[in-house]
RNA sequence: GGGCCCGUAGCUCAGCUGGUUUAGAGCGCACCCCUGAUAAGGGUGAGGUCGACCGUUCGAAUCGGUCCGGGCCCA
């Protein structure tokens, strides 16, 4: 029994149990307080490396979503950190914007304060968040310059993003046009389609026929009786019609009835022909919708032509297939309007009020119009049908009043009137992408996007720099004002604005070009949050000494091909300066197990802080590195957390038995020299440095999920139930410091030093925690966070040694089979009972002969006898099937079982000072060290 | 409805420039061993008509088409 106590046995205080929400925040503390963010960047002399951060917005917790996207950018930094690149992470917010100005609003309950106090209010809101964020994402792991990272609403960046403005403006970039918005024309504001709320509404609902001006060539004999059909529920918007829209690839009738000819969507016809009542009719010709483009329409209210165009997006599930067109008055017109160079006719005013463009309904509120219009039209004898309907429609969410769609006065970024969109896209060609398939859609998305529409109507954000006169309305901005806005932002920030008026801050005195008033004022427009983050390439790598331009690496979800990545670029480009970044990763959208994306509603949401809290960051962070990110969708459940965790714990127990078994070696003194190494030892060796290679390869790659694989694999198969388990003998029972035993500590040394750096960027708690409880002769640095990448060393990737363990390992596992056929009938219970008789010939029996001494231990056995297999092979031999020429026949081991090694010996009992030790044991207790 | 993308065992991933005979790995699971890594460790085994269907081909998880399911973006 005392036996037990000359073994050298496992020895470490490093716990099993992992407790990571506890042992987490005490890691996080030692980070903290040893400034090691600061000194993983203290050397700029470095070649950089920089991860520009896409802002999230400073609204609400973290959710399930950031954690991936900040733990990828973690993983990145801290391995090109180790890597020994100058790799500074500055994490930034989005802070303006209309969630947030909406949000303070609701908060206000209707109660009036000034512009200024409630951009006071919003401020704090988001740096509210800013805070929590903050928090939150340390929580995760992530380190970077949380002390001073860029916010969006800083007075620097304001005037960055002022400067930007004015360059892009100079270039001749900027415009001012018509779009519509909603508008709320009760409360007179633009509203976001946040502040929006469906109900039901009654409408008209009418037919109104547009008798075509010319001939059709198909019917020219019909010329003056044929008319194009619509249906429309806004009889208001007729003023401001400028087009109807016909599906150029769906059938459309000619149908006669009356004498008169109204071309219709052929499925649709049957319906109307009934809604219209027209009797007696007849189909006398039919063609696409292509056919009918171009053809002049008699405008249905005013003196004027309107024209038929085709658009993709008309549907025939309701209406006539024929769709009035008012770029005015609705997204998709305005679309079609864009495309066909279609006029924007806005014959309504701010208070929803006809202006004189609408002619004898000027001065009509429009819903007050809509009778009058109806019977106007019947008068013409143009109406074909009237009545009501129920429809949703949306209400403003404030006065619960109806909206309308209206265009207004924006400002917009041409992208055709430089070359902006052909740069652009020059520039996305240089860009490496990863995946790469994101290049393909960021390419059609900007060949395909409109202007950039950049003006807002809220008050939380960066106005647009722009005055106005007073008396035409004509904007003022040029070179001087823009310069004075910039100035006074980055002194005061931009509340200055709404504070000021234009005489406090234009110090010369301007005279409008149009009408030279000299009275001006101050915009109300506020610019697109877009051009605030796609501007943080200028204000954050141009102007911070811990950043620089461009950036290596844009990392954000799939989304951002048409946000940040496409803004920024198209910022950027627009400023001459080519893309801002060298590559862009982008990552897929969380769902549950079962693909669904994470809603409230289904209730399948994850919160990453709750994960946290049961289970530590690490296993979140082992966890992203698990799966493929570049998948449109990636999958959580609690079931992939639980596998997650359990890999966790395999790759914790393994670096912790390897802790324990180097409780008494000491590098300096005790190592091994490569020639001087067992060979299992060696291929130990191989195996690590394998290992290291292919996942350098894979950070490089960016494949985390390999690095995860080719890691858990390691220690799983490769280490733990081979190798640590083959050398558990020699470990515990040879002497101390015997040469067999110190090789093998050699390579758990090497393979510890390895593995704790390679998992250090993905578990950094758990790599950061096994270093502290490493010997201080192990360490070249304070933390794991600062020590460097272990080097592949070529001498140890001896590709012979592979081979011939390759061979050995297959026999192994073929004798590991009878083993447990062995013990499936109660012939032997522990492997070490057992007695492994092989019959072989060749180059197995070569190979087993070679290395005879090593099979015991390879098989954890007692005996093992090689015999030819024509020396007569017993009946009860199984012969393999994955290795030709072997046959193999398990006995029980011949001897007693000695006490000390478990093996079971012949000479057991023949030592008469130690009768129950094999000789071999007993020979090392006569050795062992006094003081053992 | 349109654009881009994804779909291999319960889970995470290999294989995919078409051809090693019964599609691999690890985990999980089942059963067993051990009790000197012990809320650990080791072994063996059972799991897949490669989303479905139709094609191209002597031959397809791998190529083409259609459909189904799912994700992002747009409408």
């Amino acid at each position: 029994m005392e036996y037990k106590k000359t073994l050298n046995l496992p020895d470490t205080a490093f716990p099993m149990k992992a407790n990571l929400a506890q042992r987490e925040p005490e890691i996080l503390d030692f980070w903290e307080s040893n400034g090691i963010y600061r000194k993983t960047i203290a050397d700029s002399s470095k070649k950089p490396f920089i991860l520009h951060d896409g802002p999230p917005y400073a609204n609400g917790d973290i959710h399930l979503g950031h954690s991936l996207n900040k733990i990828l950018k973690d993983i990145v930094v801290k391995y090109k950190t180790m890597r020994g690149f100058w790799a500074p992470y500055v994490p930034g917010w989005d802070c303006h914007g209309q969630p947030i100005d909406h949000q303070v609003e609701k908060l206000l309950k209707g109660k009036e304060v000034s512009v200024v106090e409630f951009r006071e209010r919003c401020r704090e809101y988001a740096l509210t968040y800013v805070k929590r964020q903050s928090e939150e994402f340390k929580r995760l792991g992530v380190r970077g310059n949380f002390e001073r990272p860029y916010l969006t609403l800083d007075h620097e960046y304001e005037a960055t993003i002022v400067k930007t403005f004015a360059t892009l403006y100079k270039k001749g970039l900027i415009y001012q046009g018509l779009k519509p918005v909603y508008w709320c024309h009760h409360d007179q504001t633009a509203l976001a389609e946040a502040e929006i709320e469906y109900a039901d509404e009654s409408s008209p609902s009418i037919y109104v026929k547009f008798p075509l001006t010319a001939g059709f060539k198909p019917l020219e004999a019909l010329k003056g009786k044929i008319s194009i059909v619509i249906w429309t529920t806004t009889p208001w918007t007729l003023p401001a019609n400028v087009a109807v829209a016909v599906h150029p690839r769906e059938e459309y009738s000619a149908v006669e009835a009356d004498g008169e000819v109204f071309i219709i969507a052929s499925r649709l016809a049957p319906i109307v022909v009934e809604e219209l009542d027209l009797k007696g009719h007849k189909i006398i010709a039919k063609f696409n919708g292509e056919d009918l483009a171009g053809l002049r329409l008699k405008h249905p209210l005013l003196e004027k032509d309107s024209i038929v165009v085709t658009a993709d997006y008309v549907t025939l599930d309701q209406g006539t297939g024929c769709v009035h067109i008012a770029p005015g008055h609705g997204e998709e017109d305005y679309a079609v309007g864009l495309e066909h160079d279609l006029p924007v006719v806005m014959p309504v005013d701010d208070k929803g009020v006809f202006t004189e463009e609408a002619g004898i309904f000027k001065g009509f509120l429009i819903w007050d119009a809509n009778p009058k219009i109806v019977d106007h039209l019947r008068e013409k004898g143009i109406l074909l049908q009237s009545g009501e309907m129920v429809h949703s429609y949306p209400h403003c969410w404030r006065c619960k009043n109806p909206v309308i769609f209206r265009a207004t006065r924006q400002w917009f970024v041409s992208l055709d009137k430089g070359a902006l969109r052909k740069d652009a896209l020059e520039a996305i060609r240089k860009v490496k992408w990863i995946p790469p398939k994101g290049e393909k859609r960021i390419t059609a998305m900007v060949e395909e996007r409109p202007d950039w529409c950049i003006s807002r109507q809220r008050l939380w954000g960066v106005p647009l720099p722009i005055f106005y006169c007073r008396s035409c309305d004509e904007p003022l901005v040029n070179d001087e004002t823009l310069k004075q806005v910039e100035a006074l932002f980055r002194k005061e920030g931009s509340d200055a604005w709404f504070g000021k008026e234009s005489g406090d801050i234009l110090s010369g005195a301007y005279k409008c070009e149009k009408c030279g008033g000299t009275d001006f004022r101050n915009g109300r427009d506020i610019l697109d949050v877009w051009f605030e983050s796609g501007t943080s390439h200028a204000a954050v790598l141009r102007t911070r000494d811990d950043q620089c331009w461009p950036a290596d690496l844009y990392l954000e979800g799939s989304d951002q091909h048409r946000g940040w990545f496409q803004l920024s670029l198209l910022v950027s480009v627009g400023l001459g300066d080519g893309a801002p970044f060298r590559s862009v990763l982008t990552h897929g959208f969380l769902v549950d197990g079962e693909g669904r994306k994470m809603s409230k509603s289904l209730g399948n949401v994850v919160d990453p802080m709750e994960v946290v809290k049961r289970s530590g960051a690490d296993i979140l962070r082992w966890w992203v590195a698990s799966g493929d990110y570049s998948s449109p969708a990636v999958a959580v459940s609690q079931e992939i957390l639980d596998r997650i965790a359990e890999s966790y714990r395999r790759i914790r127990n393994t670096m912790r038995f390897l802790l324990g078994n180097l409780a008494d070696f000491d590098p300096k003194t005790d190592i091994v020299a490569y020639d001087d190494m067992a060979e299992i030892d060696r291929w130990a060796l191989l195996k690590t440095h394998r290992l290291l290679e292919e996942v350098t390869r894979d950070y490089d790659k960016y494949l985390f999920y390999q690095v995860y694989r080719h890691i858990y694999n390691f220690c799983a198969v490769d280490i733990s139930s081979f190798y640590l388990d083959v050398q558990k003998d020699c470990l515990y029972t040879a002497l101390p410091d015997s040469k067999e035993r110190r090789s093998a500590q050699t390579a758990m040394f090497e393979i510890l030093t390895v593995l704790i750096r390679i998992i250090a960027p993905v578990i950094s708690f758990t790599a950061e925690e096994v270093w502290r409880f490493m010997p201080g002769s192990f360490k070249d640095a304070e933390s794991v966070e600062t020590s460097s990448w272990p080097q592949v060393d070529p001498r140890y990737l001896d590709a012979d040694l592979d081979t011939k363990w390759c061979d050995l390992l297959l026999i192994r596992e073929e004798v590991l089979k009878s083993l447990e056929s062995a013990r499936t009938s109660k012939l032997i219970g522990n492997a070490l009972e057992a007695k492994v008789e092989l019959y072989t010939k060749g180059r197995v029996r070569q190979l087993l002969n070679e290395n005879k001494g090593l099979l015991p231990m390879l098989f954890i056995v007692s005996q093992v006898e090689l015999n030819r297999i024509d020396d007569n092979v017993p009946v009860d031999t199984i012969k393999s099937d994955q290795v030709s020429d072997l046959y193999i026949r398990i006995s029980v081991a011949v001897g007693e079982k000695c006490e000390r090694c478990w093996n079971f010996r012949p000479g057991v009992g023949k030592d008469k000072e130690h009768p129950t030790l094999c000789s071999r044991c007993a020979d090392i207790i006569r050795q062992w060290p006094r003081d053992a």
